[in-house]
DNA sequence: GCCGTTTTCGGCCCGACTGTTTTCAGTCG
């Protein structure tokens, strides 16, 4: 099993024993585990092995022993006989909005609805509406979610390549009505997580209403979940959720703090309020119930004094997780104008859409020194792979554009296939003749762990790569990832010094963050590329940037954020280490 | 069930909105 499966067994035990009235804090104590195991950045199983399972946060004598049993076992006590206990369509019910864990069982406890489908026809019949604590409207409501489920066939999150270009069309909606002063996104959308759950909008205005009135008649709003004086929900057409909350400017940064979340980290920020005696939410910090007053309360305009006030430094948004942003020193993170050239992209000489040159003046357009040009090798035939012969002439037509353009080195590269053997698509002296050599595996993504580690590492070890492209293969929402050893790949990478590529088409974001920051924990270095196929496809670097800053990557990280003297010496010093080994 | 420069027992983040209620429970984030 790997991490996410364990912490989807931690999840559903803890929906489970919800159902069945368990204490709420055993609940949280099961759910805070499985976030944590998710979080984690190791393989659980190599935890077990080392028994350490009670080194993550979380985790205490109780949950590790059934860890340890679920890891060898496949599953433990408690879980079977929560399951036992609960059918899983009765858990299944929890996925309607609006049935919680005390209508869950009220329905199965009462009528016996033990699947969505029973709830529905129970709905349909009238039968809730008379039950304690029910009436008319609630049943309606649940009929039309138990129908809003049914329509989202899959009830996945948004790729953030989709979420962020449609949250800027409705912010810049929101910002245009009279008296807004500020207006953002915030929740997982301002942390740049790859997927995102429902679209939060913060804005601060001296009036609430015009806004509100704005948003819920916004073209792309199918149906007005809840409007209130400070916060109103909708649904959007693509079904997705929006949310936006209204606020006093003088109050904005403890409301964007706090609608930034994640939940995880505004609970880790309010223990640590709580111990200074203060309480903190989105309007204000306080004084807690029975503590000595403070002159009123503390307001916070900007979101830096909320850290300030409670004596924690700044923690930038894309660390928001309680991944250990509290515990350690936080460093200078890379930001977009740190990113000096972009080593992956292709041109018409396969399946890119434009010139060298186009590519180039886009590149310099957007302020880079050097770009990497990486067309397809010759066994990927559907993108129109290069021969030898067709790279030899691709080197001329750059060399003709270096010698037109100024300010901007075109590199030659290769996006060179890795085989099904793991042997590489071109010869070692066609290699040598490259500036740099990107390596990708497009094939035999499903084949067995052992087998593809063993190719992912024979490309590491390569004398001649320089960069694994998109190592985990996978495409958000479509693939998962190959199933690979990440920490021997990982450590292999930092000891032969090839630099693993953040791709950043959104569509990838992979590395991912968490792999991305356990190879800099071991001492890896990476890049951040963006694969285009076309000049606009240069403009996804800052999806990939996010990743690298929660990764907690710095610029000595990036080698794309280096001047091109610096990664090339650096590759020159590599080579020769690589010819001692 | 976890956890500890206030604690090995007694805490555990905090509030908006809805619908069913005459003061609150449930759900959500």
């Amino acid at each position: 099993m790997n991490n996410s499966q364990v912490a989807q067994v931690l999840n559903s035990l803890a929906d489970t024993l919800e159902i069945q009235g368990e204490v709420i804090y055993k609940v949280l104590a099961y759910r805070r585990a499985a976030e944590n195991i998710a979080n984690l950045g190791r393989d659980i199983n190599e935890l077990q092995c080392a028994g350490q399972l009670r080194s993550i946060p979380g985790v205490g004598q109780a949950i590790a022993e059934k860890l340890d049993a679920l890891l060898t076992t496949g599953t433990f006590d408690l879980l079977d006989r929560a399951r036992a206990e609960v059918p899983a369509g009765v858990v299944e019910l929890l996925r309607v909005q609006d049935v919680g864990p005390r209508k869950v069982r009220l329905f199965w406890k009462e009528l016996g609805v033990t699947s969505i489908a029973e709830l529905e026809t129970a709905a349909r019949e009238g039968k809730l509406k008379n039950l304690p604590g029910m009436g008319a409207k609630s049943e309606a409501k649940i009929l039309a979610n138990v129908e809003a489920f049914k329509r989202r066939a899959s009830q996945t999150r948004m790729p953030l390549g989709l979420a962020f270009p449609l949250s800027q069309a409705i912010l810049r909606e929101l910002i245009r009505v009279p008296n807004v002063l500020r207006a953002t996104t915030a929740g997982s959308l301002r942390r740049m997580q790859e997927t995102i759950g429902d679209l939060d909008f913060l804005v601060a205005a001296e009036e609430a209403a015009p806004v509100m009135e704005r948003f819920v008649a916004l073209p792309m709003v199918a149906e007005i979940i809840a409007r209130g004086p400070t916060k109103s929900s909708v649904r959007l057409q693509n079904g997705a959720q929006a949310d936006l909350r209204v606020l006093d400017p003088k109050r904005w940064g403890t409301g964007l703090q706090y609608f930034t979340g994640s939940q995880a980290h505004n609970v880790h920020l309010r223990e640590i309020a709580q111990k200074k005696g203060l309480s903190l939410n989105e309007y204000a910090i306080t004084r807690e119930k029975g503590g000595t007053p403070l002159h009123g309360e503390i307001l916070c305009a900007e979101e830096a004094e909320v850290y300030r006030a409670l004596g924690v430094p700044y923690i930038p948004p894309e660390l928001r997780q309680d991944r250990g942003e509290f515990d350690r020193e936080i460093p200078p993170l890379i930001t977009a104008d740190d990113i000096l050239g972009d080593l992956q992209m292709h041109t018409t000489w396969s399946d890119g859409k434009a010139s060298v040159e186009e590519m180039a003046r886009a590149a310099q357009a957007r302020g880079y020194r050097y770009i990497l040009i990486t067309d397809h090798t010759q066994s990927l035939g559907v993108a129109g792979g290069l021969t030898p012969e067709r790279l030899r002439q691709q080197r001329q037509e750059i060399d003709a554009v270096n010698a037109r353009l100024t300010g901007i080195r075109v590199l030659q590269g290769a996006e060179v296939e890795v085989r099904a053997d793991g042997s590489l698509d071109f010869s070692d002296d066609v290699l040598a003749s490259l500036d740099m050599v990107v390596a990708a595996l497009h094939t035999g993504l499903r084949q067995e762990r052992e087998k593809f580690t063993a190719r992912m590492l024979a490309a590491i070890r390569h004398p001649h790569v320089d960069v694994i492209a998109h190592p985990s293969g996978r495409l958000i929402g479509e693939r998962d990832g190959a199933d690979l050893d990440w920490e021997a790949v990982l450590r292999a990478a930092a000891e032969t010094r090839t630099i693993l590529e953040i791709n950043a088409h959104p569509s990838r974001l992979d590395l991912d963050d968490l792999h991305a920051r356990r190879a800099i924990e071991l001492g890896g270095k990476l890049t951040i590329s963006t694969d285009a196929h076309e000049p606009d496809g240069l403009d996804v670097m800052f999806y990939g940037v996010a990743v690298a800053r929660r990764a907690w990557a710095t610029v000595e990280d990036v080698v794309n954020a280096w001047p091109l003297e610096r990664l090339l010496s650096w590759r020159a010093e590599r080579g020769a280490k690589r010819d001692e080994r």
